[in-house]
DNA sequence: CATAGTGTACTATCTACATAGTACACAGAT
DNA sequence: ATCTGTGTACTATGTAGATAGTACACTATG
């Protein structure tokens, strides 16, 4: 994984992983690789991925048993909450920074739908 | 000014004070606030403001006369060029974001079109 | 020439982030 | 009971960001 030196890269991990759940590319109630494993696939300290799980499960998208491994939570609400949270974060960052620069929604729009991608 | 904590302080100055000059808040060949009086305003650390000048400087978004003071460029292309290069960052983040969470661009033109401002 | 305002260059300290390494406690399997 | 995999806790180190304080050099003005 590539990351950007503007923001903390335990955050970053964070985001990957929520990212991960919310695509189910990881499904609900299924494990979590080990703080070890994880810090290897990632390339970060064991230390940093501890704190990665410690931070999911604080907002609930995970949970942890001791000995046992971090497993994605089975409340499906959880997940979608989770979804919703992102989606409107950036959609209020990018209207508010667009209205900064001068730019209406109405050109928001047009710069949007003139993107190839 | 309010900061966020996420991201570091003298970004977050350079950021409003290009949207000053953007918006013609400060004008082309204008005269900027002294680092000491600009620590003042933004309640940072003069060195921080310091930083903050030379950073502006190396964009060629400013210009700096020693014993003199930090000035506005006077090429207005540099200007539109700064507006321009923020106006894509945001417009691509946005888009990158919202593809990782799964959202079509017919999607979110409706997310913008359904906000109330 | 003297002064005030300015940019610039230091050193020192503090905190958050990240890494490195070690140790301990718990759960399951053998 | 032992072993392995797991989460957790701790100390130590290095770096970047931010602050604090001081000092010096340049410019314009009086």
């Amino acid at each position: 994984m590539q990351y950007d030196s503007k923001t903390p890269i335990y955050l970053q991990v964070i985001t990957a992983l929520k990212l991960d759940i919310i695509n189910e590319r990881i499904k609900s109630g299924e494990k979590l690789p080990s703080s070890r494993d994880l810090a290897v696939q990632y390339t970060i300290n064991p230390n940093t991925a501890a704190r990665v799980y410690q931070e999911l499960e604080r907002e609930g998208v995970c949970y942890t048993k001791r000995g046992m491994g971090t497993f994605v939570t089975e409340d499906m609400g959880k997940i979608k909450q989770c979804r919703q949270e992102m989606a409107k974060g950036c959609l209020e960052d990018f209207l508010k920074q667009i209205n900064e620069l001068g730019i209406t929604k109405e050109e928001a729009i047009e710069m949007i739908k003139n993107t190839t991608k």
